[in-house]
DNA sequence: AACTATTTATAAGA
DNA sequence: TTCTTATAAATAGTT
């Protein structure tokens, strides 16, 4: 739609890429928020030149649409943002699991009938647990 | 761009909005296909129908683009799906600390100078600490 | 699902 | 960059 017809494969020229870019990424927010109002319909556009520029449009808070898409891609989008949480869970709870143990080995006893040694590794054991986070 | 120029505001008659919908959907796609290709752009969009049915295009890996997305944007696009997560911890960390003081406590004395409340109300914090989650 | 009269988007030029 | 305009492309209403 223009002077001339163009093939669809990358625009060389730095200059007209740009300049290209330009009006084809207001054109297609243009046609987002459109469709969006015309047909009800929810949308969310994220656009990054080669630059590293963003533009964005959407219809609706952007979180409650990727969370739509999570829900029905099925592909596993925060899978690895929530990894490094998960491992941070089990670990905390391992050392509370043992700490646990710990307690009631030493409500069942008398603290006296720990020796030294055992005392040492117990606290080293939690020290341990408690600073490698 | 058709026979009649149209508002821009929601069309009422349903068979004509989902219509609409379907032939400005596969534009909008066609569109962002194309600005990826001619001007090298990452591209991200999803679209909803009311219907709930989803459509999508990405040009490259869609975690790729909503990571980049997240660190321009400067939006808490993950904090609500984290939350949860971070409360957990939090609560965990707690009850471990608690115990840690109660263990510095048992081990700095003998164990039979807690009396028996005492210990029933240790005993107590711990289970329900460790059972709520 | 096709068709086509119009509107809209935009490529090239200024 | 912004404006202009000839032409390509999208699409609203129709069949």
């Amino acid at each position: 739609m223009g002077r001339g017809k163009i093939e669809i494969k990358r625009i060389e020229n730095l200059s007209n890429r740009q300049v290209t870019y330009s009006k084809r990424r207001n054109g297609l927010i243009k046609k987002a928020k459109e469709i969006a109002v015309l047909c009800d319909a929810k949308v969310s556009l994220i656009i990054f030149a080669t630059s590293g520029k963003m533009h964005d449009y959407s219809s609706a808070p952007m979180f409650e649409i990727l969370e739509a898409y999570h829900k029905q891609s099925g592909k596993k989008l925060w899978d690895a943002k929530h990894e490094n949480l998960y491992n941070e869970i089990d670990r905390i709870k391992k050392e509370n699991d043992s700490m646990q143990i710990k307690l009631r080995h030493l409500k069942g006893e008398d603290v006296t009938s720990l020796n030294h040694k055992e005392l040492m590794a117990l606290e080293d054991a939690l020290e341990n647990g408690l600073t490698v986070r």
